[in-house]
RNA sequence: GGCCUCAUGGUCAAGAGGUUAAGACGGUGCCCUCUCAAGGCACAAUCAGGGGUUCAAUUCCCCUUGGGGCUACCA
């Protein structure tokens, strides 16, 4: 059997949709689990869709997931060049042989025209007028420089059908398909011609792409017969939603890697949650590297229905990342999110939040009462399961105030003993006093770490001042 | 409108002609605990509706309904 060959064919439209990268992932998988190439094709033969810089943003998020290509623009390969633009003169030969074999013909007809075609519902179809225009009619026009497009001769009859790996077998009428224009008036191709050529040329040997060309494959096969080639093994996956309705939106930045990225999840647990849409291995496995991805792929796991993207659940697995890494690892990432905090110990810092963040911009504000002592009312000294008040705050804090000056070895574990002590002392429980010293501290009700925890990265002068201030509050 | 296609808890989903219909997120409760997280345990919650086929359908078939896609000189 052939070499598995299998590509992702974006167009750069300036960043990568995350439904983009789930198809580029299972291509990627597909062709790995099989021992066979994954290739990079970018399909930029629409001009006015040009966008500066797009290409690297491709190149650059899928090597930041690991979705390393075998082939590609930036990467060499044998089967180039890799970007369709560059391709140009290929596509209009290739036409013009479709055109000999009776697949396509020169059309000539004014957009006017088209448009007169149109009927009372709004639908219109292509009338094959150009059709019957002689040899010798086109050649004149073309020669007299008449702008034409190439289109392709679909039967009036009959019907097409192929198999597909994910929805089984698909049929469709010829005459619900039109003679879509292959070669634009700018003599670029459309994509219903290029991924034609190209995917033959390029030796695809299984073709992965999203549910939106499950209905014109048959138009495709149609040239892959005419020129006798053999047609791919299709693979079409179901769309990544927003909600019931809506596909993920670039507008709404639920669709952007890019934005996810600048929110503080990893690329890992990107592609991991994405995997999950639609895919479920058989072990049943959730958090899985990409090799264990490469080892567990399967095609019967992917489901056909469409499926939400729930970021609620994006979110906990990039805290499965997050809590998975090392304190050194976490802080090299959440450096960027960790402004304002350069002044404390962010070794500290990172033990006590990383198992309470989920995204890295969650830093923000759960570090917040370290950069500055918050303002409070005296009224969240009360907390009935705490039996915890105002009242009590006012006898604990002058002598947690007093016990703390006079520790010489300033850390959380000499803090935690001689405050419990202090506690024992006074005839209440530790937890109550750490409860009001914590609130005393951080004017919050709810803290990452305990009031010791937070007192150790504050430093000793800092909890005195904040001590002083609380009690003077009081 | 026409054509293609899909349908298990709120979400991702496993499953199979006979099961107590997995698991995960989320939710709720309990435990742990210097608050909150994390961790542990438990609970609630699903086969869209109607017809068939069958001894037996959530599973197979049909219809309805609902969702998605295509119907561009966009991909």
């Amino acid at each position: 059997m052939a070499k598995v060959r299998t590509r992702f064919a974006p167009s750069p439209t300036g960043f990568m949709h995350l439904g983009g990268l789930r198809t580029a992932l299972y291509a990627y998988l597909y062709a790995k689990h099989n021992g066979g190439d994954f290739v990079l094709r970018i399909e930029d033969t629409d001009k006015e869709r040009f966008v500066e810089g797009a290409m690297e943003v491709i190149y650059s998020s899928l090597k930041g997931t690991g979705l390393n290509y075998d082939e590609g623009p930036d990467v060499g390969g044998n089967y180039g060049p890799y970007i369709q633009s560059d391709r140009k003169p290929i596509y209009l030969e290739y036409a013009k042989k479709l055109i000999e074999l009776g697949g396509a013909y020169y059309c000539f007809c004014s957009k006017e025209r088209l448009e007169s075609l149109t009927d009372e519902n709004g639908n219109r179809k292509y009338d094959k007028h150009c059709l019957k225009l002689s040899k010798e009619e086109v050649e004149k026009r073309i020669n007299s420089g008449e702008s034409y497009v190439i289109r392709q001769n679909i039967p009036l009859e009959g019907k097409s059908s192929y198999e597909d790996l994910i929805y089984g077998t698909i049929e469709v009428d010829y005459s619900d398909l039109e003679d879509n224009i292959l070669i634009k008036s700018d003599g670029m191709p459309t994509y219903n011609f290029a991924n034609v050529i190209d995917d033959h040329l390029m030796g695809i040997t299984h073709v992965i792409r999203g549910t939106e060309y499950l209905s014109s494959t048959p138009k495709y096969n149609l040239m892959y017969d005419a020129f006798g080639w053999e047609r791919p093994v299709y693979i079409h996956l179901p769309t990544i939603m927003k909600d019931a309705t809506r596909k993920l939106s670039k507008r709404y930045g639920d669709a952007n890697f890019d934005d996810f990225i600048g929110k503080g999840y990893v690329p890992e647990a990107i592609l991991n949650y994405v995997a999950l849409l639609g895919w479920c291995p058989k072990n049943g496995a959730e958090k899985m590297t990409l090799s264990e991805m490469i080892e567990l792929f399967d095609l019967t796991g992917i489901s056909k229905s469409p499926s939400i993207f729930d970021e609620v659940k994006c979110k906990w697995l990039n805290g499965e990342y997050l809590k998975a890494m090392t304190d050194e690892e976490f802080i090299e990432i959440a450096k960027p999110f960790m402004t304002g905090l350069e002044n404390f110990n962010t070794q500290k810092i990172a033990k006590l939040i990383k198992s309470r963040i989920e995204i890295l911009s969650d830093i923000e504000n759960i570090t917040l009462f370290l950069k500055e002592h918050l303002s409070f009312d005296n009224a969240i000294y009360e907390n009935k399961k705490q039996k915890t008040d105002a009242s009590l705050a006012k006898v604990l804090l002058p002598k947690i105030y007093n016990k703390v000056e006079e520790i010489k070895d300033f850390n959380n574990d000499t803090l935690f003993s001689e405050l419990s002590l202090v506690a024992e002392s006074e005839g209440v429980k530790a937890r109550q006093l750490f409860y009001v010293m914590r609130i005393a501290l951080t004017g919050l009700e709810v803290t990452p770490g305990g009031a010791t925890e937070v007192a150790d990265i504050l430093g000793k002068e800092e909890t005195l001042k904040r001590l002083q201030t609380a009690i003077s509050n009081l």
